[in-house]
DNA sequence: ATGAGTGCAAATAGTTTGCAAGCTG
DNA sequence: CAGCTTGCAAACTATTTGCACTCAT
């Protein structure tokens, strides 16, 4: 299926002077797919085979989170971790620490986080919030 | 000086079954001492000369953090952080992006988070959260 | 056709692990 | 004196950089 979503990340991505490659492509697929944030590690490995290196992943993933189509997000390791944040939806994560799942969190103070920023005179402000946790099964396996 | 802060550290560390080295009362006075959040290579370099050698700040930074006497943090490219959390004084930052500068921010919503994590099981929740932004300096400078 | 984008190789940064020796409680 | 801690060396993971070649616009 086509998707649409990916359709306008493209058109950001035109609009921010970028060009639309089949790799790009590819990745921003991956992503709309994606149940949770990704790593370029982890997005690499989910494109279709040899769809592109992973150091373009790298590239690619920073560049669109740049242009804000892409989501930034850290692992409890410090591991950047990007999901798709298409149009508004601005949202957080709430990660297992054991298994990985992630459940999302509609919470967030980026409002309140933008005004001190620039209370102190900062610019071009961003912000990244992460719940960690044990979930119920990993809790149970213990 | 001696500082108070320090040794309500080292007490919660015997209390924790940790043994009081004075590796760790060295890194506990420099964090005490630090206006913001420090890496493990800061720390060990703001240590007097040959205190000890950088992975036992790794490990020790690590444990600090479990038994909840640091606060971890990170930077924008992942790399982590870490400053005294001693009783409840929990807080974050606002870092800027090209020079490091730091700022406290009192705004937090840890309460709200733990009602969702709770509210989808998970235990043992904690979170980051971080903001990053261009400072005036830094914004001049350009 | 021109410069953004890519692949490959190699370098870095940050962090972790194994093991023997040292020090704390 | 038991076992937590540390030091040193080495391995690892995540990410970045240089350079020549390719492709989107």
């Amino acid at each position: 299926m086509t998707h649409s979503l990916v359709d306008q990340c493209l058109k950001d991505l035109s609009r921010a002077g970028l060009r639309i490659t089949k790799q790009r492509r590819a990745m921003l697929e991956v992503l709309a797919d994606a149940q949770n944030p990704l790593s370029a590690e982890e997005t690499h490995s989910e494109l279709p085979n040899a769809t592109c290196d992973l150091v373009t992943v790298y590239r690619s993933l920073d560049q669109l989170e740049r242009i804000g189509v892409l989501q930034l997000g850290v692992r409890e390791n410090g591991t950047k971790v990007y999901c798709l944040s298409h149009g508004h939806d601005h949202h957080h994560h709430l990660t297992c620490r054991a298994c990985g799942r992630t459940e999302r969190v509609d919470l967030c103070m980026g409002e309140e986080l933008n005004q001190v920023g620039y209370s102190f005179g900062f610019t071009d402000l961003t912000h990244v919030m992460e719940v960690f946790g044990t979930c119920p099964d990993c809790k149970d396996k213990n």
